[in-house]
DNA sequence: TTCAATATGTAGATCATCTATATATTGAAT
DNA sequence: ATTCAATATATAGATGATCTACATATTGAA
């Protein structure tokens, strides 16, 4: 199924902070980490990655380092912080929050007052 | 809990048309029961509201009337149309991939191939 | 040597939300 | 009577996260 891009808009960071709480990765890897792990629901455009980890790197949410283990070739790899860890949590939790306020509405019938 | 407005983005479509599913509702009335449904996590701006129940108006999706019922203001009531249950059908079936494949990612672990 | 896949990057377009502003009615308090 | 907050609808322009399109370069296979 295609997902509409507005739906995943805002979801973004969260995922990719919770890909790099598993393990360092680079850029492309996550990409396609993001793709196996949603069974292609998320297929997240270079143009939006890139971006984004730069974003997250100057406000101290990930640390980059280059290197070029297992490759020939030099890659960077993106590390998460303390500091994003907390925004992890924080988005998590908003997430969580959010879900369930819509499933909410979606099971509909009249909401009781509680006063 | 404060809502990021981007995670919002893409579901509010849904949301109106599942409270219309329910019942024949205006405008302002929909602002409100959304938030009241959502226990104050979703408060739909007016300025977000009317062009959007304009928009799915010109798509066939509502259809408008008005109505002095139990009050003496004219009000504009919102019904859901055949092809509008449709496109909540859709959507809501697009929502519940896209917070599956979400949760998929939160839940961590890694991902055994199915080949 | 040609080409697809890998890998990183930037510029500008798109689109759904928002804020700000406008208008008018209703009902309660002064 | 008059003022004010809440109700009710509406539009214009700003914001922000995604996208497409483009650019560059490396790697490995045909």
């Amino acid at each position: 199924m295609e997902i509409d891009k507005s739906l995943i808009s805002g979801s973004t960071t969260m995922l990719l902070l919770k890909l790099l709480e598993e393990k360092d990765m680079y850029g492309y890897q996550m990409i396609e980490e993001l793709s196996t792990k949603s069974d292609n629901t998320f297929s997240l455009k270079a143009g939006t990655l890139y971006p984004l980890l730069h974003s997250l790197e100057q406000q101290g949410m990930v640390c980059c380092y280059e290197s070029e283990a297992d490759s020939a070739r030099v890659r960077k790899y993106y590390s998460i912080t303390k500091k994003g860890k907390g925004l992890l949590r924080d988005k998590k939790a908003e997430w969580q929050h959010f879900a369930f306020a819509v499933n909410q509405v979606l099971k509909g019938g009249t909401v009781h007052a509680t006063t």
